[in-house]
DNA sequence: GGGATCTGTGAAAACGTTTTCACAAGCACC
DNA sequence: GGTGCTTGTGAAAACGTTTTCACAGATCCC
């Protein structure tokens, strides 16, 4: 909070969200021998705000250099050059400045190079906003993603940012955290923002809402399951991973099979569960409900399930799990109440975490290509900018066969 | 690739990446009635390059229904509404518009309520291009992160966004994956989008750059000690974190303790060697070389790193992690060579990993404030944005003790 | 009651590009 | 050698805001 002065309209700061309020007083003494007007307005520099508008009445003389200096915009000084400045110093029209910049367009050799020597010469590089606002066009594309801090998202987004390395889009990502007014928030801050497209990354935003935005925008969304939409939608085959999994427990002797589910209600969980269920129909096996429990995907909620599990005395030689931090979940309370993995359980996990190769025993899990997704992910939307439809994709996900699951006598 | 008719100045479209060429030809055959000519330019609309300069020569009549559907830029249809047409709307000024807008400025209530009234009926929002351009300032922040799929800079970047959140900055993350290359192309980038500030998460760009860069923008250093700056920069006490993990081990009775360390070069190991070595030394401990191993912070390195070190045979109680990964490459080469942990050998880690809970023992560790620090940066680059400077600060890090230390018999 | 100051508002300039438009000179062809 | 297309280029418009500037009416104070 900070007074510029006195004897003038005052001016309240708010530090707190940049915000200046007027308060119209009656100017008390006016410093130096002018008097001022200032307009209110949301100019921070160095620490300071300073008015752009400072007028000296007629006869009043210039302002003391003292008073210069206090009034002085230091960032104003620090600026950038112009393709005005380029187009003068090689005498050269702007617009042919332009063209030679964007190389679309025949342009003489020799202002050609005049032109080019001038931009070397004064350091120039275009003004990226300035483009935007005249191409309608930002070349930038949002990634709402969730929880970036886990590995799977983490992971994807990593993959985006790689495959949009080589070309002129560049990824703005916000986290949503899997709140639903941190995404709307984010989605319309992306759009204010006018990227040229947006890739949602997993998220349960509704389908209704993601129709509205894909009539505004190229959208994308990878990581999740939209059986409403026939394009625009990578995922990785949730229910070929589990069924996978579960067919190769099955394959090594296990009947009594354990579940432990993702979050309830979400696609992902629910098509994990009907693969591993379809592996143990074709093999006709039913599942006992009671071998079925709940779980959030995290590994604190995973211990909570394993001792539901034990509580319920049921047998069981073997658990899949939703995914890997549930699996590390699970052999801690085994660890914990004695049961050997896998001689006693054997586990298998999905998502194949860069640390279940070093659980004990290894993890074998479904490794999911999630890299490979975002990097697709990124081909995709660059394809949708220039107009080309993007079918919609099922990623296979891989079994990955380590140690945590035994064969079993069957005799 | 796609020729936009016969007859004038063809294009040749390049989808790669989106440069158009022209290739200047003989004219053979006019479509229509009408001839045109064509500024090359990089439009694509709809899948369809669209010339923005079609010029019918005079007494050629007007184009046929079919070429101006063909010519259509359907994109501009879907044309937002733009602080012009509010203005009429509400019948008052453009200057008001904004000015109520801004809220910086006294307007008459009743103005003020006509804006916000034709504001919501025609479902206006700015264009913060526009905005950005004749401010000077975008909004956003840059963040080079390195490694975004690994939990620690996941979620460091986390938690800047977190931060950022109620904010009207937003972040632009970048991954620069540890290269050099990639990192000088996304600081171009950054600049080149005008970013208000940038926020380096970790890395190893050299200081001078980091200071040519400081000049232009304000910049934060954060999770990487750089001890040239004596602000705008927060890191965490690596010295500290080790020595606390090192003062435990010795407390708990060992004197053997080897060292496994992290990217050789890189301060935060070296942090971390002399912070170990510190708590050595006050307890007249010497360290024996061959109890240091070299590795790099991921666990297939640390399974080499375990492999030498027993290859030495020198005897040793514990070991010390540079980090978590490292102490679960460790751990399973333990378990393979059947030796048990804590009971044979007590390990520390260094992170506190999310599944480092669940390691089996449950690994003692340092826990780095990651969220936390990407918060305070975001406060940070807030209050450095609005002048105010930001001393650097050192963040503590915690111990966490676990069950992967025994208490030696010291007899 | 009258000069000085305050207040609210619209017109217009500015931000830095790209693109359009107009034009002049060059070329090709009958 | 004239007609008509091609080519290169500069001036100016456009993108959608914010901010400046000018002005008129209101208020204040001696």
């Amino acid at each position: 909070m900070r007074w510029i002065g006195d004897g003038f309209r005052s001016l309240f700061v708010s530090f707190f969200d940049f915000r200046l309020v007027a308060i119209g007083r009656r100017s008390a003494a006016p410093i130096g021998i002018w008097s001022h007007w200032k307009e209110v307005s949301s100019y921070a520099r160095s620490g300071i705000w300073i008015g752009k508008r400072i007028r000296s009445r007629p006869g009043d003389g210039e302002l003391s250099s003292k008073h210069t200096d206090y009034l002085q915009d230091d960032r104003a000084l620090a600026k950038k050059t112009t393709i005005r400045e380029i187009a003068s110093k090689a005498r050269v029209s702007m617009s042919t400045v332009s063209r030679v910049l964007n190389g679309n367009s025949f342009v003489e050799e020799s202002k050609k190079q005049a032109v080019k020597e001038a931009v070397d010469a004064l350091n120039y590089s275009p003004n990226a906003v300035a483009r935007s606002l005249v191409k309608g066009q930002t070349y930038t594309i949002g990634v709402v993603s969730n929880d970036l801090g886990s590995p799977f998202n983490g992971k994807i987004t990593q993959g985006i940012a790689m495959g949009l390395q080589a070309t002129k889009y560049s990824p703005v990502i916000v986290d949503a955290l899997w709140s639903k007014e941190m995404s709307t928030a984010a989605v319309e801050s992306l759009v204010a923002r006018s990227v040229d497209a947006l890739i949602f990354v997993g998220g349960d935003i509704p389908v209704e809402e993601l129709d509205q935005l894909r009539k505004k925008k190229p959208t994308l969304v990878i990581a999740r399951e939209l059986p409403e939409w026939s394009s625009d939608n990578y995922f990785i085959d949730n229910f070929a991973g589990a069924y996978s999994a579960a067919q190769y427990l099955i394959k090594a002797g296990h009947r009594e099979i354990a579940f432990v589910s993702g979050i309830e209600g979400r696609l992902d969980s629910k098509r994990r569960f009907e693969g591993f269920n379809q592996a143990l129909e074709e093999h006709q096996i039913t599942f006992r409900e009671e071998l079925y429990v709940s779980s959030d995907f995290t590994a604190p909620s995973a211990v909570a399930a394993a001792e539901t599990l034990l509580e319920r005395q049921s047998d069981f030689s073997a658990v899949f799990c939703c995914n890997d931090q549930t699996a590390f979940g699970l052999r801690k309370v085994f660890s914990d109440r004695g049961l050997r993995v896998p001689e006693e359980v054997s586990i298998v996990g999905f998502d194949d975490d860069p640390l279940s190769a070093y659980m004990s025993p290894p993890l074998t899990t479904v490794r999911q290509p999630v890299k490979f997704l975002g990097r697709e992910a990124a081909k995709a939307v660059v394809n949708l900018l220039s107009g080309e439809p993007v079918d919609s994709q099922v990623f296979k996900p891989e079994l990955i066969i380590r140690e945590s699951v035994t064969k079993l006598d069957t005799t």
